[in-house]
DNA sequence: CCTGCGCTTTGACGCAGATCAAATGCGGAA
DNA sequence: TTCCGCATTTGATCTGCGTCAAAGCGCAGG
């Protein structure tokens, strides 16, 4: 589907690229060891579903490479995107055995997942898997806790801005130097995924980002490919405080 | 402001009505000795502030009695409720020094607060009050990401009655028997803080509970109070799932 | 009993974003 | 290169909810 070939799995956790920040930071290598035993990967090619609301689930997962949705689906077909999964990001609840909502591949993806059973096991009677998951739970309960503040209160405009902003800093955060000015990145969303995730349609997300291309806060190559002349400028259309943040 | 006469504070952990349900649920008796010393209570009448964003806070805290509301507030006034806190509910971030939501008691108050340090150090050599705590983030995760469909995708008829049943499915639990029928209960919100919870105006949050008491799905008594005749014919306006979720 | 003050309801009107529909453009296969 | 399928853009129109404004209503205090 794309030229990209799926990156190797690492097979090794000394080697895996997310070592440090998913539910394993913490972990010495005897612990490693142990997960070691109970972890196998899986990959899926973009657009693929990797599991199904209610199905039974007897793993958790981390992704390592590429990107997931967790969507929440009304009877009637209207989608809320409900999480957004980047590299390091965890899928799954301990104590749970069948998944929550729906989780799809949106780009070639590989999740390295751990056996349910073990795993819980092993939160039980070591203590840095389990910080960790606090730790990266409360990560995403302010995260959703954001998003709530846009579904609720903010304009097509500033939604889109504020989608735009938080993709362009991950992006920026993995990545060298270049700092407020001239990030460029490839959205890895469809508009009809944007809209999921905003609370919007697709057509309305479509007029917004050519209303902010034409108002040059963004240039627009190639559908997916973004530039971002002036970050700042980006930022004043989300409707966030401008300043406030740097604390903490 | 109310006859009710705030309940005085437990002072010994034994007695709790939140014992078995707070962050403490886990603990033994050696670490609730450990939580007495390390824990104090505050009282807030209804409508009061108990901190703003942004604030030091130097403790972390379980909601004892009452009712409060976590809340985001964008520059122009723009308000998004992200949080309501009920009995047993915990409040603020290990390893946060700052509030991150304006916090208000909409009802009379009582918190059972733990100074942040002592906690912290407790959450790092015992496993009981991480474990729990934990259980009860991933229960907040859950919320939010429903909450999150329902600001996203739902109406403002949809988000009113799914608002009344998330109310009335809290009293009763709290309550014996009656099930699907005759619920009855006082609503803690006023019709600012609904429209807040929900992303709607207040007037269009009072127009819909004009509406849904027309259809003869609510009856309101005295502006607060409210009577559900048929629970699963308000459970019919929420746009849910009828059936499923009776799983888990 | 009257009065004032919040909270709530109701009405009239406007608009942001949804809906319905029709191009347009782009990448992959033949 | 042409063709096809699909994502995206753009246009025209509709509507649910927001906005602005004015009553009601219940309760505490005088």
């Amino acid at each position: 589907m794309s030229i990209h070939q799926t990156k190797a799995a690492p097979g090794d956790c000394g080697d895996c690229p997310i070592r440090h920040r998913a539910v394993c930071a913490r972990c010495e290598s005897d612990e490693l060891a142990r997960l070691e035993e109970m972890k196998y990967y899986r990959s899926f090619e973009a657009g693929q579903p990797v599991i199904w609301s209610g199905d039974r689930m007897d793993f958790v997962a981390s992704v390592v490479s590429g990107i997931a949705t967790l969507t929440q689906v009304m009877e009637d077909g209207r989608t809320q995107m409900v999480g957004l999964l980047l590299p390091s990001d965890f899928v799954g609840r301990p104590g749970r055995d069948t998944a929550a909502y729906n989780v799809t591949a949106t780009t070639d993806l590989v999740m390295c997942c751990f056996r349910k059973k073990p795993f819980e096991e092993m939160m039980r009677t070591t203590p840095h898997v389990a910080q960790r998951l606090l730790e990266m739970t409360l990560d995403e309960l302010d995260a959703a806790r954001e998003w709530m503040l846009l579904l609720g209160r903010k304009t097509a405009r500033e939604k889109i801005a504020s989608l735009l902003a938080i993709v362009a800093r991950r992006y920026a955060q993995a990545q060298p130097g270049g700092k407020t000015s001239d990030m460029t990145f490839d959205l890895p969303l469809t508009r009809e995924a944007m809209s999921d995730y905003l609370g919007l349609t697709l057509e309305t997300v479509s007029r917004q980002m050519s209303a902010l291309k034409k108002d040059g806060i963004i240039s627009i190559v190639s559908n997916r490919h973004i530039i971002i002349p002036d970050f700042d400028l980006l930022l004043e259309e989300t409707g966030d405080d401008t300043d406030g943040g740097m604390l903490s």
